[in-house]
RNA sequence: GCCCUUGUAGCUCAGCUGGUAGAGCAAUUGAUUUGUAAUCAAUAGGUCCGCGGUUCGAAUCCGUGCGGGGGCACCA
């Protein structure tokens, strides 16, 4: 006699035991026609699952995230059925459902080419209108691993040995297909309905290990309506709009060549925008009380050594062997360079906290696979600081840190974002009790913020705990950016010290923060966010002034003089081309602020605004124009 | 690094099954003097990514190296 509890309180109560499938179909019968699969106190089972205790349940439709993971999961099991009866012989490895899709992992010699990806997708519409019942059995553990080992299938025979000894052992049956699976799926093959797309083939490690045979991965994608995948489509779609390595093109901002693979060739508008940036920062972390400093891109092999760099880092280390046999490296990172700087001359408790801050080229050799655009490159600009206190000032300057960063997003125009602390890895270096320490003061600095956090446990680094930074852009993408670290570690190392008021000589803290993380790396998340249409005080080049015809030319050249004078940086477009061609042009290079000019305006003294992504003129009195717009084009803070 | 894929003019791309290359835009020159997203014409422009091989003959086929792209792994 179960009584079932449902999500708004009601209770149901039935005689026999019930399915998932009769409860939703008591509840109402759209209901039933809509449900997945079912959530019986907090375990998602199959709609068939028979129902004998007391207990609270909650019926699923595609309006759930887990009604969604469902199809998906639904859908790539019907994949891998087409897959294994177009191309008899490959082995089938794991497909879950993922953010927005799913895959499955395959084992076959030959590759999956794109018509391939047509083929299964025509023999998985074929399977849907078939219409198959699901069914569930549950094998002994024995079995399920000698019929998997009998058949070949030798990753399924590796996923039994990986069940947890107290779980059932299921295999899924869609028609005369099945596999291994802990399940829930729906009732039958045609449930996932017709909206679905495969979209990519790749490889991939089994069980994502690089040291495991590669497998073929098959990525797709599933929703319950057709407009929910066009959505996804055309989601798509928009951010390969912003791709910032086609609008760095457009925009003329930087390109990258052979010679010199991950690294970047800036151009006057990127450079521009790179130093904007800069500056902007100079003025902020002057503001905030640090020193910057800069220090040599090639230090001696000895100096990483000490820091443990070229034991923990030197894969990723460019080294540099002299005629005369010395071996140098090019740094990959900032921070010895600068505790070297603390180190010379003297430093008393009163110098602290002292914050060096360094915008440091560093060199890192990434594995050609990680490159990507800006986003990851092997040699970047960081807007690195150092700050050297004692214990008890790691709270208020991480604080101050954590600030500085949010401050610094806001002007950039990133609201959202969100904090990944991470604690205590096991490998480690230090006192439990400085841990503790260390770990409170930032965990303080967290609270105090009010932001929302994360906490990646046994993720920090192995001298100290650390923040990173995450902000969502415009189309919900997450980036990590800043990160501030505790470390308890590398001063000692490096033998840093300060003399204490009652005269003795101890090892400061250090924390190391980045604000960007890279420039490179911002400025290409900038142009993703705003697809390129930068504000205006952070474009390179604001405006353009533009003649009408040629008889104008005296005129705007005048008028971008003035603009100039006025600190926005500008150009005037002489060319012999017509009006319309040079809008074109020009706003398809992102140019914020058009300025036209032609005999109307010669007149009156005046300009005509046309500006990015408005098609809205604006006459308007040069001197007010100038007036308006000189404050608009420097950075906020300044 | 690994799997797949790709590399033709400054850019975007065409070039079927092998017969030493073509378009549009950009550039240059000329005409045009233009009022809000491409004015017209002419000219010039190429180690078809590098190296090796097969072939009478290679942009095309094979091998290899390098680069790009999508993933995986890495990184954070």
């Amino acid at each position: 006699m179960p009584k079932i509890k449902l999500p708004d309180g009601k209770n149901l109560h039935f005689k026999n035991k019930v399915t998932g499938f009769q409860i939703a179909e008591k509840i109402s019968k759209s209901l039933s026609k809509q449900a997945l699969i079912i959530s019986v106190d907090g375990e998602l089972k199959d709609l068939s699952f028979e129902i004998e205790k007391d207990c609270t349940v909650k019926i699923i439709t595609s309006k759930d995230s887990e009604g969604l993971d469902a199809i998906r999961h639904d859908t790539t099991h019907i994949m891998a059925m087409a897959v294994q009866e177009i191309f008899p012989g490959t082995k089938i490895a794991i497909g879950p459902a993922i953010k927005d899709g799913f895959y499955y992992d395959f084992s076959r010699k030959e590759p999956f080419t794109p018509e391939d990806l047509e083929k299964i997708e025509k023999k998985m519409r074929e399977i849907v209108e078939m219409d198959k019942p699901t069914r569930r059995e549950v094998w002994e553990r024995k079995r399920a691993k000698d019929h998997y080992k009998k058949i070949g299938e030798d990753y399924k025979v590796q996923l039994v040995d990986s069940i947890p000894g107290d779980e059932e052992v299921s295999v899924y049956y869609h028609g005369k297909w099945y596999d291994l699976c802990r399940g829930p799926h729906l009732t039958s093959t045609g449930k996932i309905g017709k909206f679905f797309k495969l979209t990519k083939v790749s490889g991939a490690y089994w069980r994502g290990d690089s040291k495991n045979e590669m497998l073929q991965r098959i990525y797709g994608t599933s929703w319950p309506s057709k407009q929910e995948l066009e959505d996804y489509l055309k989601r798509i779609e928009e951010a390969e709009k912003r791709d910032h390595r086609k609008l760095g093109k457009e925009m003329d901002l930087f390109h990258f060549r052979e010679e010199s693979p991950g690294s970047v060739f800036w151009h006057e508008k990127g450079w521009n925008l790179f130093q904007k940036l800069i500056s902007y920062m100079r003025a902020k972390q002057d503001e905030a009380g640090y020193k910057e400093i800069n220090t040599p891109e090639i230090l001696d092999r000895s100096l990483w050594e000490k820091s443990g760099h070229w034991e923990k880092f030197g894969a990723n280390m460019y080294t540099s062997t002299t005629p005369d046999e010395k071996v140098f490296a090019i740094k990959p990172m900032n921070c010895p360079g600068c505790v070297q700087v603390f180190n010379q001359g003297l430093k008393s408790y009163r110098d602290l906290p002292l914050k060096m801050s360094e915008f440091g080229k560093v060199h890192r050799y990434e594995p050609s696979g990680a490159l990507h655009g800006l986003l990851r490159v092997r040699a970047f600009t960081q807007d690195d600081a150092h700050i050297f206190c004692s214990e008890d000032q790691i709270t208020e300057e991480c604080l101050n840190v954590t600030n500085l960063i949010l401050e610094i997003y806001r002007d950039l125009g990133f609201e959202n974002v969100i904090l990944k602390y991470s604690d205590r890895p096991d490998l480690r270096v230090g006192d439990d009790n400085v841990w503790d320490k260390s770990e409170r003061a930032l965990l303080e600095a967290i609270k105090v913020s009010k932001l929302e956090y994360s906490v990646n446990k046994g993720e920090g680094a192995f001298y100290g705990p650390k923040i990173e930074f995450v902000l969502r852009d415009a189309i919900g993408r997450d980036w990590q950016c800043g990160t501030l670290q505790v470390d308890l570690n590398l001063p000692a190392r490096l033998g840093a010290s300060f003399v204490d008021k009652d005269g003795s000589k101890k090892v400061p803290v250090m924390l190391h923060r980045a604000l960007f993380g890279s420039l490179e790396r911002f400025i290409g998340i900038l142009i993703e966010n705003y697809a390129g249409k930068l504000p205006f005080w952070i474009s390179p080049l604001q405006t353009v002034v533009i003649p009408v015809s040629s008889e104008f030319d005296n005129y705007a050249k005048e008028v971008n003089k003035k603009i100039k004078k006025n600190g926005i940086s500008s150009e005037v477009d002489l060319k012999n081309h017509n009006l319309n061609y040079k809008i074109r042009e020009h706003s398809l290079s992102k140019i914020p602020i058009l300025l036209i000019c032609g005999k109307k305006e010669v007149d009156s003294n005046t300009v005509t605004i046309r500006r990015l992504s408005s098609e809205k003129q604006e006459n308007m009195d040069l001197n007010l124009f100038l007036k308006k717009h000189s404050a608009l084009s420097k950075a906020p803070s300044n």
